[in-house]
DNA sequence: AGGATTTCTTAAAGCGCTTTAAAGCGTGCT
DNA sequence: AGCACGCTTTAAAGCGCTTTAAGAAATCCT
């Protein structure tokens, strides 16, 4: 009464294929890894055996015996949208690399380190962190074992190779894009602590310097979900209505806080791009939808993940040994939630109330 | 001139971890996996040593060696939030039993046939498939050489077993609710193709008949993103104010169509829910934000997983040889966007009839 | 033909860990 | 003493695959 009497029968081994044609299970090896040496008449009798019993290799065989494992392991945060579109980029990367992935996801009881600990359990040759939250020693400490590259964090004394857009850049070219259609009065809706924040936080404040308009710098407190922007779009619409010096434009730590000011604001009766206009961070799905139409600033994260995957081909199959910190330039995309503000200059009166 | 100039060091092995207290591996092994044999004072010195050196155990190896993965294989979209949630529950569960995880997720260029290869080649023991789409003799199939768990999809005739929530029920729900509140021209915005929209464009049916409102049946077209609920919405906000037989509550596939509905209506100028009550299904994060508020469905998730779990350790660990389905009742979440409707200022005929 | 090559195939030694049967070793018992 | 008995520890045989050095076979030369 044992569990194997379910009619699950043992899946084959490489020895069965070679018992099944008659040579050595080193021939079969060589064979199914496209190795050089067999010629093609064994090839083709050795596939057709394989297939015909359906073989496949046993991964912690392969694994083990091969020197190299040609792992690259994943840490990201399953919970976030944009990590799931990234880590598409990076199997379809890593494959045309002849790269296999691994993924170990944080959860709420499962931090970074448990997270990286299952990653090196598994013999990958390199890590690829999704926007990490661990200390910069640690990382440094990690890339010491093998060869670590952060996505979409900048670290102070890298030790580690960094790949990540140029998040001030990003909202500097959203100002510039809002000072282009005439407008002064633009606010921010900050994303919190985090590095990442900061850096949006400082290309806003540098870019409103620059377009000497230092004394309308206003920075909205907030974090990066919805409901910060909720709470910042219930802000701008009771200022509407008052008499404070009134923002008409909003430039926003990402999208998901552009979507929660966006439907604030039209809950309380403000037009956008009417009478305010409005930039997320990301260009994540949402903000695509026609009826959101969100102007937003756009990471290429293709182009991102393709450098963090050569810079780990780099290394390892590269000999560099030195890090690198490669920066790409963010890219603004215009849809339809900015025009050029509202005529009416100062004190502005909300229209349909 | 090679690579492992690097100054990385080999990870240490069990064989070293012995060496270095004067044991053999086998008794390193045994301390380490905390099976019954070594004395405590040898417990404490192989852990001592084994820290020391900064030891883990070669899962590849470990795996080989043993009999048993202890692995369960995850297929999930890495691209829904909805399966994020899940898999973290499923994390939770699965260690609680003594399991650990292998994820592996379909892209756009990666089906579920290659998910669950993947899944297959690291010798995981069984399946969890998060709402599959696979033809059903296809799991079938599989379901014969490990156990395999649908979660999420109803499948007519077996072969694997199946976790899922009541869909019909849920729906159900929801228009009870409404018909509580007075509502008789309850909507649906149906999900598209696909049997969970199926079924609880049946649910919707269905209660509708049960409350005698069989010629109020209205179902929208739709399917599960954003896009459909604001297209709905605007339909709706235009029939409303035109002068067809108007909706007063609208219950929608998902939280997805429903926050799309809810954007339109607003921007419409539309009350949520003075004029028009919504309910959604899923009980997504995004439903529960105070300012959307959004009364709807939830499929107890936790619950969910957590039975799909035992389904496989029952067949594992507990014999079971035969399949199972277990559907359980989902539960209605009321929040604010539900409410009476408006005093019928046109041609309805009165609730209840 | 004989030897030198080249081509194809395989024996055998692991990869790092688990597991089982058996070996040590103090005990208490008769 | 002699012996059976727990309690610890270990030798050794794999797990299923890769890899390398060497063997066998076929091909080429002069």
């Amino acid at each position: 009464m044992d569990g194997t009497e379910l009619g699950r029968q043992a899946r084959p081994r490489l020895e069965d294929v070679a018992a099944e044609v008659g040579l050595s299970p080193a021939s079969v090896s060589l064979v199914l890894r496209g190795a050089a040496g067999p010629s093609a008449a064994t090839r083709e009798r050795v596939l057709e055996a394989a297939g015909r019993l359906g073989y496949r290799p046993d991964r912690a065989a392969s694994l083990l015996a091969r020197r190299r494992s040609r792992l690259i392991g994943v840490m990201l945060d399953i919970r976030s949208d944009y990590h799931g579109e990234l880590v598409e980029d990076v199997h379809e990367a890593a494959e045309q690399h002849g790269y296999d992935l691994v993924l170990s996801t944080i959860t709420r009881s499962r931090d970074e380190r448990r997270a990286v600990e299952t990653l090196l359990d598994s013999r990958c040759e390199a890590l690829l962190l999704l926007g990490p939250d661990a200390p910069a020693a640690w990382l440094a400490e990690l890339d010491r074992q093998l060869p670590v590259v952060v996505v979409g964090r900048s670290i102070g004394s890298p030790g580690v190779d960094i790949v990540r857009a140029a998040d001030d850049q990003g909202v500097s070219l959203s100002v510039d894009h809002l000072v282009g259609l005439g407008h002064a009065q633009i606010a921010y809706v900050d994303g919190g602590a985090g590095e990442i924040a900061a850096a949006r936080r400082d290309g806003y404040r540098r870019a409103m310097l620059r377009h000497g308009l230092r004394d309308r710098i206003r920075v909205i407190p907030g974090d990066h979900t919805e409901e910060a922007g909720i709470r910042a779009g219930m802000r701008v619409a009771a200022v509407l209505t008052g008499h404070a010096p009134t923002p008409t434009a909003v430039v926003t730590f990402n999208d998901r806080v552009a979507v929660g000011l966006l439907d604030a604001l039209s809950r309380a009766g403000v037009a956008v791009p009417g009478d305010i206009s409005v930039v997320g961070y990301d260009d994540s799905p949402l903000s695509r939808l026609a009826h959101v139409g969100l102007t937003t600033v756009s990471q290429n994260s293709p182009a991102l993940i393709e450098h963090a995957v050569t810079a780990i081909v780099e290394r390892l199959d590269g000999g560099r040994t030195t890090h690198t910190e490669i920066v790409l330039p963010p890219g603004l995309v215009v849809r339809t939630t900015t025009a050029p503000p509202p005529p009416s200059p100062d004190v502005g009166h909300p229209p349909g109330g």
